[in-house]
DNA sequence: ACTTCGTGTGCTCGTCCTGAG
DNA sequence: TCTCAGGACGAGCACACGAAG
């Protein structure tokens, strides 16, 4: 009958609209130093709380939208506000004139604050819980006109399974943990490799970060009390070491997305980076380079197996090899570093073929600013197909990795392993293919002077 | 007694070592056209499986490292492989020589499969249930001694609490879900705040990420699976019409991270990214600056507010507006068009005020890339303080959103919410910090001229 | 009396809460 | 002041039941 989340302004708080700039209280209509140090109660420590102050509001109006479904005793208005104009609309406008109806999840017989269950759906049909059950398990059994009544109460009273209810239920739930790093640019496309995979094999996928303050081994052990029945760890700044304890200490099958050997205690899925690479070289051979460099990032590690490749390739051709390695966890910084190296030590090579994209990056800007021109002087190269290789004033060849099948082969992996425990862990290795752009060329006239 | 996962290697299947290069068959020694199609038993499309293939192995020897702990059936040893000595190494040397002990997760009544429960501690010490959940729920009544021996024995059992079980029995789990999407630069940090912020209340997070094949509706619903009690969306795809429908369908408090206005319906946290701005505009204005252009991009809602902030701060100096507009999802594209606008539009402003950081990126290497020197010719500032704008090439000045503290900023929004519903959601409004790094400097004697 | 189909009963998973000793 | 017995939460599983063929 009502909204199960009350919403009802009866209380006479109107919280306010406040604005503060940290190192401009200059600024006109701003609060001043104090008012500031008031506005955070516990000074500057990142988990303090925001409170907003009873009545700040000295500048503009509050808004003031209304509560929409329900009684709204208070009287709010439901268009009171809207004092300043401002730009920030942007938004389609079709919710404007949107009449206050209720959503479709009217009450039929949820009680107050609960979520409905399968009793709930039971009772409304009048048949018991084990048959409703049964339908949504998808499970044979039911007519097909119960299957049908089942699942319209199910919509109408906004039925969700209790997911906490499913795991403990199931001896260990079905679900696949993944550990991933958010930061990190290809992972998000592994996820989405994930989320199919485990769909098709019927499982859930819980997510667990991995950030600044939360370490790898904590989003583990988050997912092990979900009781995820396997883990995937995309990326990790774990070392092999590290991986191997973390792989031994968890009862159930972990796979390593991103680096990393083949080895007895988890899956390894990697792209191959090595071939990528190798593709890398060949083309720019054929373009008719000869001297070309190499920028390593030692400490990413799955950048190691990308170097194998162009070592491979170069003695393949009978090229001298001319490796730059730098240090330093920030890919891009490592490219520039390396570039303003290469600047300094006398004859340019016609092509650079970078470790990844973001040092590919430091190394266009780098040389841009020294005045040499890409691909006209110098090819670069990067590896990833990351989403700033495609941009119109990078344009940059790469490799792309199938980062979705990443996502896929490490959920098989994990899959074939818990229903097979006593199966070896296995290394997959998922091709890559070599995107040409703008950023190589065959070598100008000018190439490799300064 | 022994590892709940068992991984002896009795069984003969000695999965491979393959590496495969899609475009790059020609390349000896690797699997040719019609073994890679082998290779991938359901063609290219995505979700296939990847299923190595019975001996493909003509190249390099497997690496077989020991299985550690376990029996070792199959007497394949510990070092017999590293068959080749590639370079990819790089990891601390120090579990080499690792002894195969096993972890200390060394089992003591825990039965085959199963995690340990507070039962099986309870047995294991000879008590009861409560006793052990009273001390593991940090609730008062056992002694000192008690506590002692249960923690003690939890440990050693390698107990975990099952977060479902806790889910299922209290009636609404008091974990809070965070919808958010991977890509973004800004929101690993926003979810750095949510972890400390959410501990400091007792509650559990729970994260569900939003892909390009996992809309905001789906990353909600499955959250409202685990029966979070509040939920926090960090920026996401969804209009302001679409933020509405989901904030009235759902049963729990809904916070919203990066935009939006005060509203009926849920709590929104944002930046200042008006007065953040301002704060840029006062800085070019105090190095010398007159004419100073925006690159605005209308497609990133977050953005809009800033805008505000340029067009005020402008007004506020009495100079004039020039603001470009670039419609475009991807951020460096806008910001590379918008300079190609501004360099063909004749007389160049002193200084361009971007609304991020990435369409600053694409401001400087298009100027860069027309033979404009920053900050010499053009002063370019961007709004984030992402990484890249750390970077030596870059060096940008920028405006730092405190992101941690929109993440614990959302959790306090809903968690007050979630303690009286009868609460109306505020708006928060983080304050923000000009960042002065090398990309703007005092208008040159060349500067404004092309 | 035998399947086959559709449905209902009873117990269990791990934790936490009420209340009693 | 400390400890413990019993029960419930929501879903799923094994099994038993009644009604058709």
């Amino acid at each position: 009958m009502t909204l199960r989340w009350s919403l009802d302004t009866s209380t006479e708080t109107r919280p306010t609209r406040v604005e503060v700039c940290r190192d401009a209280a200059k600024i006109p209509g701003y609060l001043d130093r104090a008012e500031v140090a008031a506005f955070y109660d516990r000074g500057d420590t990142g988990a303090s709380m925001v409170t907003p102050p009873r009545d700040a509001g000295r500048h503009g109006g509050e808004i003031t939208r209304g509560g929409g479904t329900m009684g709204n005793a208070g009287g709010v208005g439901a268009a009171k506000g809207r004092a300043r104009a401002t730009d920030e609309a942007g938004d389609t406008s079709a919710a404007q004139g949107r009449t206050p109806a209720p959503g479709e999840a009217a009450g039929t017989g949820a009680q107050e604050g609960r979520s409905p269950t399968m009793a709930d759906i039971a009772a409304y049909l009048g048949m018991s819980r084990q048959t409703v059950s049964l339908v949504l398990g998808e499970a044979p059994g039911p007519s097909a006109e119960t299957r049908e009544r089942v699942k319209a109460a199910a919509e109408r009273l906004g039925y969700r399974p209790h997911l906490g209810a499913q795991a403990l239920r199931r001896a260990r739930s079905t679900d696949i943990g993944v550990v991933f790093t958010p930061s990190h640019a290809t992972e998000p496309e592994v996820l989405d490799g994930v989320y199919p995979a485990a769909a098709a094999h019927g499982c859930g996928v819980i997510v667990s970060p991995q950030t600044a303050t939360r370490s790898t081994a904590d989003a583990v052990a988050e997912l092990l009390g979900h009781r995820c029945s396997a883990i995937v760890v995309i990326g990790s700044d774990l070392r092999r070491a590290a991986l191997d304890d973390l792989a031994r200490r968890i009862p159930v099958p972990l796979a390593h997305v991103g680096y990393g050997r083949r080895n007895a205690l988890y899956d390894v899925v990697r792209s191959a980076g090595d071939t990528g690479i190798e593709a890398v070289v060949d083309h720019l051979v054929g373009l008719g380079h000869r001297h070309i460099a190499y920028v390593h990032t030692p400490s990413l590690t799955p950048t190691h197996v990308r170097r194998t490749g162009y070592r491979r390739a170069m003695r393949r051709h009978g090229l001298g090899e001319e490796i730059v390695a730098e240090q330093g966890a920030v890919a891009e910084e490592a490219g520039a570093v390396a570039a303003r190296g290469i600047l300094d030590g006398g004859r340019l090579p016609t092509a650079i073929v970078a470790a990844n994209d973001q040092a590919a990056l430091g190394v266009v800007e780098t040389l841009l600013r020294h005045g040499v021109r890409i691909p006209e002087d110098v090819s670069v190269t990067g590896f990833d197909d990351a989403p700033l290789a495609r941009f119109s004033f990078l344009d940059l060849t790469t490799v792309n990795q199938d980062a979705g099948r990443l996502g896929t082969a490490a959920v098989e992996a994990v899959v074939r392993r818990r229903e097979d425990p006593g199966r070896e862990p296995v290394e997959t290795v998922v091709p890559t293919t070599l995107v040409v752009r703008g950023s190589t060329a065959p070598p100008g006239p000018t190439a490799g002077r300064r």
